[in-house]
DNA sequence: TATGAATGAGGCTTCATTCAT
DNA sequence: AATGAATGAAGCCTCATTCAT
């Protein structure tokens, strides 16, 4: 409700759209209604239409960006690393890391999907995919050099995304266990689960 | 003025529960109308009210029906086996199919808990817990009794759920592996994860 | 909100009237639904049909009844009483006595005949002219006699009708004053206002 | 989609309330729906919005305004007038004159305050109490500087007061009688009531 | 006599959006 | 860049009423 007064001009864009994550965030994005965000922003629900094309155009732009902070993450949190292994548990933390602490604009990459209109919906739907190719051919590689044990690709990297991405729905800053802790954890858990050796790290 | 054939008094509760689950699972609950669910039973929006007292109402109804079900069949799913190895196959074979065969409840029920205003949400996240618990305990026995690594309970009863529970967002009867294929898959994934041998079945 | 359960047959007329009289002056006849008053007398709203064409021919029938109770009622009051002074002095008596005693009736009566179809309408303003005429026949009569002070009769019925059926909107039987107080204390305006000299009683 | 001629910004609101207070004296706040409303203003329902919080706010302002102006109009009538008989003659002036030209915004004051929320209520019963104390406290002045006769004032307030807002419930401007006629004859009952001698004027 | 089921009409209100200023 | 005013569409829900059982 900390309405943010005397946003001017090129900052307001930006507000918009934070006040736009967390709105949708909280209440989903059919839940939200631009008079609840333009008062979050401190303008009037017309001058919306300033910095944005239309409610849905809004919802896209914020999961394409995010989607695509993901996929040049994932990159990066990858790079140089080699064996099978290291690249699963390198995979793992980057993945838990992120959904811990961007866990808003995740929520809504992943609850908010079907709001999207057919086109829309195709285009992050391919990014997705794409993203979730960086864990499937880790698991392919390693089944293939023996480091992991022989199952399904699919269905292995459905499952460990799945266990990975849960962490959001949960994970509160102030509790018990450290992000560090949650980390190594899931680490544990997805090595051990693909028949792999834990590596020390 | 006459009865609108084709929509008899004791059938039409069970068409628009089942309507209604659909519409939400397709929609979303914010998204999906009360005119689009007459519709779709044949009846005109007001008649809606000879069933139910308020789309919220509904909401709940669905909701917290099909929680009671998870909680009656996971608990004759697991009388009788002991071993705690043993339980958590049953545990996840039982969780797996549920989530395979009754896709559309259990999504309703997990992705639509926001929208269940204050008293209906601490009810069903009651119910939740129950559910969980019957994980966890599996867990907790079975690291104190040596048969699982040594690992936070919290974190695994969270993640190993998280895992099996995605099988309902890519599941199709049509696709290429059986529902046994998939179950067992899911059973290996969670049994190593915990660091238990794998079980002769 | 007392429901009234198990009234049979014959009593669930009455009841009806009853409950359906001290829901209007509650709450108005506009704003008084039958699903309401079907409530209250421990029936299904379908049931009132039984016993009612439509709801406004429930409020017709309330509001005649008690004109006609009013117009027998001030004739008996009235009977055998031949002074204008004296005849005045029982008809504020009557009057007063009536709309502390009928609260509820008296103010439907004068509230809701806007609600009345034209027809309906019509009736009750016939009747109730008849009801005015008794008290400016009494003025008329006492002017010409030189009881009271020769004024306009239409004004003064209209001004001393108005006084007297302002008792019942703060009228109260557990207030300061008692009943015979307060019919007295009305006596005594009403003659003087007309400058008659006050009458022993 | 393009303005609709006719109606422009600024008046708009003075019609609503104009409109509003005439359909509400015509048939009820209960009986007139907004769809009326905005027919009678040339706007569309949902424009009404513009205007207004809600249905019940429309009536609260309307009420409150106008009670506001009793209040003030009372006040300045009453100003400089000393004796009691000469003051009790101001206010019955006053109150007849402003509740013949007055009569809607009276009759709405009068009769739709159970429509009012709590709240509301609260307010304008407060309000009204203020205004029945510009006469009470004349009564009572009277009665103590002997006059007036002895008589409880409480019920002298209200039969005077119901006895002069009667006024609004018959009076048409083209009737037979003046404005004038009606208000010197509802002084004169005024003070015979109270036992006062008439004053010249 | 009672009522479950159905309904057309309509209740108030919110919505995203447009456009002249 | 901002907004006041307007709007069509639609939201959920209540209403009085009917009629077969």
């Amino acid at each position: 409700m900390s309405r943010t007064v005397g946003s001017f001009g090129p900052k307001t864009l930006e507000t918009i759209r934070k006040a736009g994550l967390r709105l949708i965030f909280e209440h989903g994005y059919e839940a939200m209604s631009l008079r609840q965000l333009a008062a979050e922003v401190g303008i009037r629900p017309s001058s919306l239409y300033n910095y944005m094309h239309t409610k849905q155009d809004l919802l896209f732009s914020l999961i394409e960006m995010h989607m695509q902070e993901l996929l040049d993450q994932v990159d990066a949190a990858l790079t140089g690393v080699v064996e099978p292994a290291e690249r699963l548990a390198a995979f793992v933390a980057f993945h838990v890391r992120y959904h811990m602490v961007r866990k808003s604009e995740v929520s809504v990459v992943n609850f908010e999907l079907r709001s999207l209109d057919v086109e829309h919906y195709a285009t992050v739907v391919e990014m997705r995919k794409r993203y979730e190719s960086r864990l499937s051919d880790i698991i392919e590689d390693g089944i293939k050099q023996g480091a992991f044990a022989p199952l399904d690709v699919s269905v292995a990297t459905f499952a460990i995304l799945a266990m990975l991405t849960g962490v959001c729905s949960w994970y509160r800053p102030d509790g018990r266990l450290s992000e560090a802790e949650i980390i190594d954890a899931h680490i544990g858990m997805a090595l051990r689960s693909l028949g792999a050796s834990i590596i020390a790290r």
